[in-house]
RNA sequence: GGCCUCGUGGCGGAGUGGUUACGCAGAGGAUUGCAAAUCCUUGCACCCCGGUUCGAUUCCGGGCGAGGCCUCCA
């Protein structure tokens, strides 16, 4: 069975040959630590997580390196920092933190490297050097850009050719860019802002550069598999193309590109002005990680999902119903079913579908495979305020009055567990109970 | 305005040139003192109009609708 995945650069679907079987090489877009990740940061997270342990199981763990980058240097932590009254260090530090959390809890693997730009400058600086050398970049007024006109092919992942993006005309037309869409590779800072010294003065990196370097750096010129959310295809994922393929002699940066689908909350857009913007954080206050989790990966990753609580209800409810039969495995090998579904782009909801059809050995390995571990709805389904001993005698105080037929107590009884949030279910082997939801 | 994606039953969501998954909800049954849970059975769909075809939900064109990008955004 050959893993084949759509490419957003050809646009077809095709099968996958690693450059190096030996180490196969991913990089996905990171957050800019300037804030709490939202439920739509989670997307590519999680979708990336799942062909991370693809192709562990393909190629073997220790021939896949899976990068991710830590963002945290950018204007947007400037301000946020500035208005919080502490340092730059303190928020990125505190914002990756909280952000490593939450993802471990929506039961992602770590990343084989999670570099930080900050740590990378001195490689920013080598590579725009590299491009004013090669002729893709000028400085002008401080700042160094990159040239688009240099680069007949840009544009080839969001196809749209220069004119086009002029006729759409709403980029900031800086006096001193030779072109509109060329983009900012260094710009200078003042005392007040984050600086690097370089050789076009104390500045700091403009947005995509980081990327180019730290990609270069870690998975060399081309490497396989390049994801992040569409929304990133341009300019980000474009510019970081010119970028590396400009330095690189016009070789491929990365040999797939793969964008996961935009998310939405309850049929509209998240915004904070419409009251649905939900950061992971908020949502794992009410929800369990592996919830959450298996809601997202009920739609198959480059589709729009919609986010709602109706949706979340009726994963918790399948999880609940498949743990109830069987736990699932730490070291899964998944059935041939579930594993065609996931070689074949990664589709998610089918390799679901074939868990309601499996035995449960299968069914054990598919839910292992997919990072579910059980351990979070154990601790929902027997939280520790409650009073189980109580539970318990209640219990013995009704089947005692079933056995009088006494129904009047018993259902006296029931009613007032069901009060507390407590449901009896009644089985040949007994009574048994769980957490109304 | 330009570029792009999508439109499947009450809901979620795969897939396919011809017998149309799966899940939730609904209905019927088994079980139960009655319920709950569970099990069995079951009804329900391929946006509209053309075209290609023996045959289209699936391919092509147009329309309508939804969403995304073009500016920070995953």
């Amino acid at each position: 069975m050959s893993l084949r995945l759509y490419n957003s650069l050809t646009k077809t679907k095709e099968d996958f040959a690693p450059i190096d079987a030996a180490n196969v090489r991913m990089y996905v877009c990171g957050p800019t630590v300037y804030d709490l990740a939202h439920i739509g940061n989670a997307r590519p997270v999680i979708v990336f997580d799942i062909l991370f342990r693809l192709l562990r199981h393909i190629y073997g763990g220790a021939h896949v390196t899976y990068l991710r980058n830590i963002t945290d240097v950018d204007d947007k932590i400037n301000a946020r920092a500035a208005e919080r009254g502490i340092t730059i260090r303190e928020l990125t530090d505190e914002t990756a933190r909280i952000y490593e959390e939450d993802v471990a809890a929506l039961g992602n693997l770590p990343p084989s490297v999670t570099p930080r730009a900050t740590e990378h400058v001195s490689q920013m600086i080598a590579m725009i050097a590299q491009l004013i050398e090669a002729g893709h970049a000028y400085v002008a007024d401080s700042h160094v850009l990159f040239d688009v006109s240099s680069k007949s092919d840009y544009g080839k992942l969001s196809r749209r050719s220069l004119d086009e993006m002029i006729a759409g005309a709403r980029v900031e037309v800086a006096p001193y860019k030779k072109n509109p869409m060329d983009f900012v590779l260094w710009k200078p800072s003042g005392s007040d802002q984050p600086g690097w010294e370089s050789p076009w003065g104390r500045g700091r990196p403009g947005w995509h550069i980081e990327c180019s370097a730290m990609a270069g750096q870690y998975l060399g010129e081309t490497f396989d598999i390049h994801g992040g959310g569409i929304d990133l295809q341009f300019p980000h994922h474009e510019n970081e193309i010119a970028q590396s393929e400009g330095v690189h002699h016009n070789h491929a940066l990365a040999k797939v590109w793969m964008h996961n689908g935009f998310l939405q909350v309850e049929g509209e857009k998240m915004s904070k002005s419409l009251g649905n913007f939900f950061t992971i954080r908020d949502l794992l206050a009410d929800w369990p990680g592996e919830v959450l989790r298996f809601n997202m990966l009920r739609t198959h990753y480059r589709q729009p999902i919609d986010f709602t609580v109706a949706g979340l209800k009726e994963s918790w409810k399948t999880l609940e119903r498949w743990y109830a039969v069987t736990e699932p495995l730490a070291n899964p090998a998944p059935d041939a079913a579930f594993f065609e579904a996931l070689c074949d782009d990664l589709n998610t909801p089918a390799a679901i579908a074939s868990l309601h059809q499996a035995d449960e050995l299968a069914l054990a390995g598919g839910l292992g495979f997919l990072g579910f571990s059980n351990v979070q709805l154990k601790i929902e389904r027997e939280p520790n305020t409650l009073d189980i001993p109580q539970i318990h005698r209640a219990i013995e105080a009704r089947n005692a009055a079933r056995a009088a037929r006494n129904f009047a107590e018993s259902d006296r009884i029931r009613d007032a567990l069901l009060a507390q949030g407590i449901v009896l279910m009644d089985g040949p082997q007994g009574t048994t109970w769980e957490i109304k939801r």
